[in-house]
RNA sequence: GCCGAGGUAGCUCAGUCGGUAGAGCAGGGGACUGAAAAUCCCCGUGUCGGCAGUUCAAUUCUGUCCCUCGGCA
């Protein structure tokens, strides 16, 4: 990847990233590339929220609904694709915006992840005969194992998870037993691993009570395009409920109604109340993260200036790519 | 009007053999290095319906009033 100036558009799930990366598109000749982990998923344009057709036809748009329901995309995964999208957007002759919710992915992107090799199968199997040991040991809580013993092959990790973090636990054994490092030897050495890309970092603020009803709304007005028809034909097309894609916030809500143990309320309830959640964590984690220059919702006027005056002073610096559109 | 059961956290309730109270749900805050729309952690003061009585001490016992829900009129 060449390097070259990109804007990325950040914020909580339902406050109008989407408009007003159309925007910012339309008047300094961008291509929208897709920076949330959700609307990757071909079979659930609905759910995840992807832009319409109608939204998709201003102007190129990459890496949505590329995926099918069993693809499992990581962080790895996404920086790759996302770098060679960039590039093709450069050779376009056009400016990279990238759009989206997921905070890890940026930082991955722009910051690099740890240079940690693909865990192979016969780690992944050790990881699951630990957990099984540890569970006849201590039924309730076989973290607990885990994290004493992960105390003795990497304390500073074990510092700094929690014995019910399955997730990350499982992580640290498989990176050890496939490298036979540490992983926060590992973390140590994270560094972007091609030119830097110069970013304009944008976030749209909202205050999560008022965000409450429009997240309730736009549940409201996914279930009338067609949510559930969406939800029934993946389901059918996955043949299980525990497809890769249905991690995300409805799926699990919607599976639970078609298939009876809750009624329409209940789910709409639960997919409202975990969207909330999700915004909130999306919140906390963009608050810490990234140098952003944050807006209120609406305030599309005020984006579209700053970005302009950066694109400008950018350009001056000499920091576009060569094939950038000049301002 | 009579009989019965209740009135404790936003909701559903537990509990205090008298020493001013705690669960679930809801809600709030935080962490985050390859599953991240994931995974995980932390947070509970409320006239214990009102008033009076007994008591060193009442949310707890007693009386009375109010309210709610059943049943009978």
């Amino acid at each position: 990847m060449t390097a070259g100036s990109i804007i990325v558009l950040v914020g909580a799930t339902g406050t109008g990233k989407t408009a007003a990366s159309l925007t910012l598109a339309k008047e300094f000749q961008g291509a929208i590339i897709n920076l949330d982990s959700r609307q990757i998923y071909r079979d659930l344009p609905i759910i995840t929220a992807q832009p319409t057709q109608q939204e998709q036809s201003v102007c190129p748009h990459f890496l949505y609904g590329h995926m099918d329901l069993e693809s499992k995309v990581t962080a790895g995964i996404f920086v790759e694709e996302a770098r060679q999208t960039v590039d093709t957007v450069f050779q376009m002759g056009r400016l990279p915006i990238l759009v989206g919710g997921t905070g890890m992915y940026l930082r991955a992107l722009l910051h690099g992840l740890a240079p940690i090799p693909q865990i192979g199968s016969e780690a992944k199997a050790r990881v699951v005969t630990l957990w099984e040991e540890a569970q006849k040991l201590d039924y309730v809580s076989p973290g607990r194992i885990l994290h004493e013993r992960l105390q003795d092959i990497d304390p500073v990790f074990a510092g700094r998870i929690h014995f019910n973090d399955k997730q990350r636990l499982s992580r640290a054994f498989e990176v050890f037993f496939e490298t036979g490092k540490p992983l926060s030897e590992w973390h140590k050495q994270t560094a972007p691993d091609g030119p830097r890309l110069n970013a304009l970092i944008l976030g749209i603020d909202t205050d999560l009570v008022e965000l409450k009803p429009r997240l309730a709304r736009r549940i409201d007005l996914m279930l009338e395009a067609g949510a559930l028809d969406e939800m029934r034909r993946a389901l059918q097309k996955a043949g299980r409920r525990d497809a890769p894609a249905f991690t995300g916030i409805g799926c699990p809500e919607l599976l639970s109604y078609l298939d009876g143990s809750i009624d329409l309320d209940e789910a709409k309830r639960l997919w409202l109340k975990n969207t909330r959640a999700y915004a909130k964590r999306q919140l906390t984690w963009f608050r810490i993260q990234e140098h952003i220059d944050w807006f209120p919702k609406n305030h599309v006027e005020n984006i579209r200036l700053l970005a302009r005056n950066w694109l400008v002073s950018t350009q001056h610096k000499g920091l576009f790519h060569p094939q950038q559109p000049r301002i």
